[in-house]
DNA sequence: GTGAAAGCGCTAACAC
DNA sequence: GTGTTAGCGCTTTCAC
């Protein structure tokens, strides 16, 4: 077999050392943020470092520190755009803040304990989790082997465990006030069966907002999800269009599928015939065939607000969850 | 600082081998599929491992092996609903085949070095590239190190390194001919200023395909990605219209911009006055706005081949690069 | 501020 | 098939 480009070796603590003329304990400091190393040997080791092209092996630091800095961020639904975009993020983030994601995608017949065993094998720093359907079991686990854990869009109410959640008080509120605004009196929801936390809460949020004004809304339920449940409400939203009728879609794959077949399918013009409104902003919302009025969060903040949980949390592990609501801006567009 | 749940302090091979009444290494070879041992010990220890709640310490195994079975998957562009499907199904794969996907999203200012470091630094087992803009240093430091790299739809000839395509050479002329036998005549082909292999390996075979025919085409190059690149060609697009037009868009991305702003916004009746092709069959180009025909690349082969690939280097570290070839297919919709 | 020594938890080579 | 021994490469007391 040739070799066209020769194997380089690996270079151990030991070779710098031995280069340096210092110790390895003198290497490890040099490489160890903090520690207490003159400036001198420091710039020593770190010559004959570069020179030997030596990196600090990682699997034996964590091997010591019983701790590596690995990430998992378990997720599931890649499909749908908010998500991929909440894990772009999230991956930058992490990488930025000196953390390495590892990514579990889940679906429904994913192995818990499969999973579970990665995590706590590999010695993980933490833990994102953002899935509608909840790992029950690594939650608890998590939580109990103190592995530092944050819940994105999900209100489970766990020990040591911290939450990120955008605000979805105002954002229902916001949905409902626009669509009033826009002269609409007769409301309705539509529901996928999977709903999570966080679409259970806008809708509670809407309907309050509506109801403060003596107005009814009518949730419509459907069975399948994002694009396909939104295609799904068509046939009751058609029902009701006779009406001076405001739809809210507290997820905009759903409001997508909806607003894609009203006007393609069924030649509705919108919001001639209809209001309605969606939520996260994915980019989609913004094509033309869409112009669809969103409620938008921002997957940068939460990015950065779950990593700075997590940097705290490692810190005190023993701390009281946290609570962290990101802030939701309206997006306005012609669907309304 | 409460404690309500107790922390569970980790529990070792020792442990196990004390309860189990035999040795560290009999520990070891239970857990080490296809070392010898006698099913009786493997039994026992297996007893003991669960009463304990013992799970092998993958940082110590991994120093010890000089390999973890850590993979890194390098993205860029994951609001690509393209680019997601496939991450989401590497990851998966990888999960299956028993490794564990890094994941590392970068941009135009990501830092070369430093993530060659992480990736050699985490010793991980191989590395996945699925981005247009290739991380050359990265590439060549992996080959040299004879980390397992593979690289799907690249087409980089670097030694030691593993490649996966989809068809472009079929699936450009299957392009071709579909828009051919819908009676088109003339052909316009867009083309992002930051095209990648794989778009060039298409556009070159539907460019020859037609020209096979006595037929020429016309490429407008656009400075946009995706959906923006897609409706930045409209202007041009709609210059040729008198004529007998076929469309390709060799990424349903762009197409699905084109097809949008000119149906949306100009009125333009496809595929009454036009006729448009993608590729990849992305999840919205089902949807009734778009009702795109195109050609899939099935994301599932693509990862499936890829850990194949994978495998196969790791046990054959030197063996000359292989080139694996993903079959496409035509999937037809409305708009051709 | 620095080096020596003792592990972190595991696997592999070697005897038995 | 099994136990013993010797590390994998690093960090970390502990003296100095």
């Amino acid at each position: 077999m040739a070799h066209d480009i020769p194997k380089i070796p690996s270079v151990t603590s030991f070779d710098v050392a031995k280069l340096a003329g210092v110790s390895r304990s003198a290497v490890s400091r040099a490489f160890t943020p903090g520690s207490s190393i003159s400036e001198k040997t420091r710039k020593k080791v770190l010559i004959a470092a570069t020179e030997l092209g030596y990196r600090v092996n990682q699997m034996a630091r964590a091997l010591n520190k019983q701790r590596t800095d690995l990430v998992g961020m378990i997720a599931s639904r890649m499909s749908n755009p908010y998500r991929s975009e909440q894990i772009d993020a999230l991956a930058k983030h992490l990488v930025r803040e000196g953390f390495r994601p590892m990514l579990f995608c889940i679906d429904e017949d994913m192995d818990e304990e499969q999973l579970l065993s990665i995590l706590l094998n590999y010695q993980v720093s933490g833990v994102v989790i953002t899935s509608d359907a909840p790992p029950v079991e690594i939650c608890n686990e998590c939580a109990r082997m103190r592995v530092p854990l944050a819940l994105v869009d999900r209100i489970d109410d766990l020990p040591f465990v911290d939450r990120i959640n955008g605000d979805n008080l105002k954002g229902g509120r916001m949905a409902a006030e626009v669509l009033m605004s826009a002269g609409r009196r007769d409301f309705i929801v539509v529901q996928q069966e999977t709903i999570g936390y966080s679409g259970a809460a806008r809708i509670a949020a809407f309907t309050e907002r509506l109801s403060q004004e003596g107005l009814k809304t009518r949730v419509v339920n459907v069975d399948a999800n994002e694009y396909e449940g939104g295609a799904e409400a068509v046939t009751e939203v058609l029902k009701s269009l006779d009406q001076n009728l405001g739809v809210f879609c507290p997820s905009d794959t759903v409001a997508l599928g909806l607003i894609d077949t009203l006007r393609n399918k069924h030649n509705v013009r919108i919001p001639q015939q209809l209001s309605l409104i969606g939520y996260d902003d994915i980019p989609q919302a913004s094509w033309s065939f869409a112009d669809l009025t969103t409620i938008k969060q921002s997957v940068d903040e939460f990015a950065r607000v779950t990593v700075e949980l997590l940097r705290e949390r490692i810190r005190h592990p023993d701390a009281k969850p946290k609570n962290k609501i990101v802030d939701v801006t309206l997006v306005r567009r012609g669907s309304v």
